[in-house]
DNA sequence: GTTTCATGCACTATTTAAAGTTACATGAAA
DNA sequence: TTTCATGTAACTTTAAATAGTGCATGAAAC
């Protein structure tokens, strides 16, 4: 299957909006994110459920995050998209007959139970005011450097 | 994208090659797998080329297991496979302009790689010996109960 | 030596899930 | 009432793993 890069764009989406102050159509931000409108309304779909954003129709609506940045974690956002799968890998056959293939599974199992657990926890532990504030310090070095382009795409 | 089970298939196949002790086709094994012999001959051939497994042509030929069960670990197996990507998720673009998808990039990369870190580790300490341990005593533990099953396909 | 068995490998087809697209309904502001 | 924007269902495309076909190669049996 194709890679899943839904809380990468999400995320990148979520902090353009907060970048911009007022309301961003799916329009705009789909622009920016070189993908198409509707990928953006399906993907911040779950986040309006969720109540991170606000969704307004009509002339001057569009997008807005509902809450402080400080308030969400990668890890609510993963949670708003549906918690895809995090593992590429995984057991050929869920409950086999075979033993054989329980023991492996087991091990493997074990593997991808711990290595899922600590991801979900470096999510939890990193705010969406944390990457604001990581781009803007990749902004101020930028622009302290001789070759300044733009900061922000659109 | 599809689910990789590679590593899961190897370590099945290399477990019933053990208890077998005599070299297995790999028609035999893609019985036992339910899946196509190329497909078994595509997977260990990495493992050929790793010294891990032998294989032999013509009358009374087929596949064995080249060194002992505890010298080789999953890792090793992983290894030998190609080290398949193990997380589902990645960016949606890497090296972008965009300063927001770098500081996002960056956040996420951290967590991917800690997480892969963990679960190589994790491989490293499990031999296929313990594997096989391990599949002996559920086999123990079914023969001692009332509705005993076959134990092993094919 | 030739038939049979088995791997080696290049090439094609299928499958699966994400991403992209189209079409249209709904609702708000101008 | 027109225009703008989201909401959503349905369909198409795409990427990557898995499945399958066909044929070459090489070893043992007869």
């Amino acid at each position: 299957m194709k890679r899943d890069s839904r809380l990468s764009g999400v995320l990148h989406v979520l902090l353009h909006m907060a970048e911009q102050g007022e309301p961003m159509t799916s329009d705009q931000l789909a622009r920016a994110m070189q993908t198409h409108p509707v990928v953006i309304r399906r993907i911040l779909g779950g986040l309006r459920d969720a109540g991170f954003v606000h969704s307004e129709k009509g002339h001057g609506g569009g997008w807005t995050i509902a809450r402080d940045l400080s308030v969400i974690t990668m890890r609510d956002v993963y949670d708003a998209i549906g918690r895809p799968g995090l593992m590429a890998m995984g057991n050929r056959t869920e409950a086999p007959g075979c033993l054989v293939e329980q023991a492996v599974n087991a091990a493997l199992d074990s593997g991808f139970r711990e290595a899922e657990a600590l991801l979900l926890t470096r999510f939890g532990e990193v705010t969406l005011a944390a990457l604001a504030a990581d781009f803007h310090a990749r902004m101020a070095a930028r622009s302290l450097s001789p070759t300044t382009q733009e900061h922000i795409h659109g």
